[in-house]
DNA sequence: GCCGTTTTCGGCCCGACTGTTTTCAGTCG
């Protein structure tokens, strides 16, 4: 059994990791397995080539263990190690770990003593104030647990949500805390700030000479549900939607810049540069930059060094800046290093057309005249038209003749509008061979036609590949619509063999979509970056049915397309229509 | 477990907050 999935086998090494932890192993020795993870998870290049080829060990952070089983879980499609600990521990313990408050040395007290295995075991132990009587553990400690239970139950086991989700709920906060009395400067940061498709939390760093009144005024929000805890530098409570964490953090100006940088992240991203500061005889922390001599057993500060923004701290570093999106160790501090990160990512004015969405024609809510207005008040100047095709009969796909009465209104709606242009176009459904839902004659006359899966996924990843792989093949297929098919926190994206996939997109032509909805933002950040190391090109593309979602999905998408290191130039909807339609012909 | 232009052994990023302690361990980011 091959086994060529790095999203498997990231997900073994992490568990491994996790594991270990449990197990009480040396932190340095789990975290070890935790950036091997991150690793392959992030890996550009075909993961069972550098099997075969004996050079995982290339991979910094993959030693010669680590090297030895990723190759048997590859070649056989199992870990003995992992599964020597599956079988020493029972199946719900990692979730225990998703329990806010219950780290992994609390799991293995509560397992050894208690058999503690699963989340509703831990809450009969809480509800029978068996934990209070442990020791390190207390009455409030259970009353924690019990409230974390309910809280990882809610996000439904990952603890994470959807950043569409969180987003307007954190820019409301910060903008309440940009009014609070002497607040001087005010962003999120944290994983929002990056634009993770999923989020765990959300954190606000503001600047202010007194920190109390900026506090006051965060936790008597009315959107907060309760305070959890308070610092001299330190709010978090809880909001009342999704039981969503979100932590304020107050300093002075003077550390403003570095304190943003570090509630940033990402960990690993920091990890690095802390590592670039200690060659450079600096001290790198959330408190700032400091000369320091470690000539000595004992370190000792020389001087603390004034950081007027990010970009200061990146260039002390001897590195371009890196924009928040980028920070996750994915290459991007060696290419800040070598001055070859993107001069400047796709920006939201880049964009000039829409492309994807749906109107009462088939399952939007708005008619083709409201969409088109929409998205005409938004400054766009081309509006592509796409409906579900035949098979989607769920989604009031359009049949032939449906199609054509469409393009008629389409030229009326043209002749009706200045000053935006409807593009005739579909959304095709990708049949289980692979064909589109029309014939050629139909498809020709098109301006754009995107090609998605939407029923009949498989789990048989050579079928769903070949499925994809056969459709590149009609001479039509423009754009492959919500690639991987997967619903964030619903469903696992479809098991394809993406590189092939995209090296045959290359070959053909074939533009990738990049979709706003929220539950899909697929194609996700790290797949966008193989498509562009391919020279693809993307499309950015809202999958509106509705006005609304035309103006939620956008900048959804926009961040995912950042996020894979995108610039203006790899993106064809920041082409005028007419040139638009021409570079999918392949023009 | 990984790594190495002083090193193949001995380091490994750094600090705040909480709840349990009576000087600190665990968790989190």
């Amino acid at each position: 059994m091959k086994l060529n999935d790095k999203v498997a086998v990231a997900n073994a090494l992490k568990d491994l990791g996790l594991y270990l932890q449990i197990k009480g192993e040396n932190s340095f020795k789990t975290r070890a397995y935790d950036i091997a993870s991150e690793r392959i998870a992030g890996l550009a290049d075909d993961l069972g080539q550098l099997v075969t080829e004996k050079r995982l060990t290339e991979l910094e952070g993959v030693g010669a263990s680590i090297a030895a089983k990723i190759t048997e879980l590859v070649e056989t499609g199992k870990m003995e190690t992992l599964e020597q600990l599956k079988r020493e521990y029972p199946p719900g313990i990692l979730e225990l770990l998703k329990v806010p408050n219950l780290g992994p040395k609390k799991a293995k007290v509560l397992f050894e003593l208690l058999g503690v295995g699963t989340i509703d075991e831990l809450e009969a132990a809480c509800r029978a104030n068996r934990v209070r009587d442990i020791k390190g553990f207390g009455q409030q400690t259970e009353e924690k647990l019990l409230a974390g239970i309910d809280v990882a139950r809610r996000t439904k086991g990952t603890g994470r949500q959807l950043l569409a989700d969180v987003l307007p709920r954190a820019e409301k906060l910060l903008e309440h805390v940009k009014k609070a009395p002497g607040v001087v400067r005010a962003s999120l940061g944290g994983s929002v700030r990056r634009m993770r498709e999923t989020v765990a939390d959300v954190d606000i760093i503001a600047s202010a000479e007194d920190p109390k009144p900026v506090f006051e005024a965060f936790t008597k929000h009315p959107d907060v549900r309760e305070v959890l805890g308070q610092g001299d530098s330190k709010a978090s409570v809880r909001l009342r939607e999704g039981d969503l964490q979100v932590d304020l953090r107050v300093l002075p100006d003077a550390d403003y810049a570095t304190a943003l940088h570090h509630f940033t992240g990402s960990k690993s991203h920091h990890i690095k540069l802390r590592g670039l500061a200690i060659e450079k005889g600096l001290k790198l922390s959330e408190w700032g930059v400091h000369r320091v001599d470690r000539s000595d057993a004992e370190l000792r500060e020389l001087e603390k060094l004034t950081v007027e923004d990010e970009a200061e701290l990146y260039a002390m570093l001897g590195l371009d800046y890196v924009p928040p999106e980028l920070r996750e160790d994915w290459g991007e501090i060696e290419a800040a290093q070598k001055h070859e990160l993107p001069k400047r990512l796709v920006e939201r004015q880049d964009i000039v057309g829409n492309i994807h969405s749906h109107t009462t024609w088939s399952d939007g809510r708005a008619s083709l005249l409201e969409m088109a207005q929409a998205a005409k008040a938004m400054g766009l100047r081309y509006y592509t038209v796409t409906e579900h095709s035949q098979t989607s009969s769920y989604a009031g796909g359009l049949s032939l003749d449906r199609m054509k009465e469409q393009w008629d209104e389409i030229d009326r709606v043209n002749e009706e509008l200045d000053g935006i242009v409807l593009l005739k176009g579909i959304e095709s459904d990708i049949l289980e061979d692979g064909s589109l839902d029309y014939p050629d004659s139909v498809l020709e006359q098109l301006d754009v036609v995107i090609g998605s899966i939407h029923q009949r996924y498989s789990q048989n990843e050579d079928a769903m590949t070949r499925r994809v792989l056969n459709a590149f093949d009609n001479p039509h297929f423009q754009i492959w619509g919500h690639p991987t098919g997967r619903l964030l926190n619903r469903r696992e994206p479809a098991p394809m063999r993406m590189e092939e996939i995209l090296d045959k997109a290359a070959k053909k032509g074939v533009a990738i979509e990049i979709n706003g909805c929220p539950e899909r933002l697929d194609l996700k950040a790290e797949y966008v970056r193989l498509a562009l190391q391919r020279g693809l090109k993307l499309v950015v593309s809202t999958d509106a049915h509705s006005v609304s979602e035309l103006h939620q999905h956008l900048p959804l998408a926009l961040a995912m397309a950042r996020k894979g290191w995108t610039t203006k130039a790899d993106v064809l909807n920041t082409l005028e229509a007419k040139a638009f339609v021409g570079a999918l012909r392949g023009g």
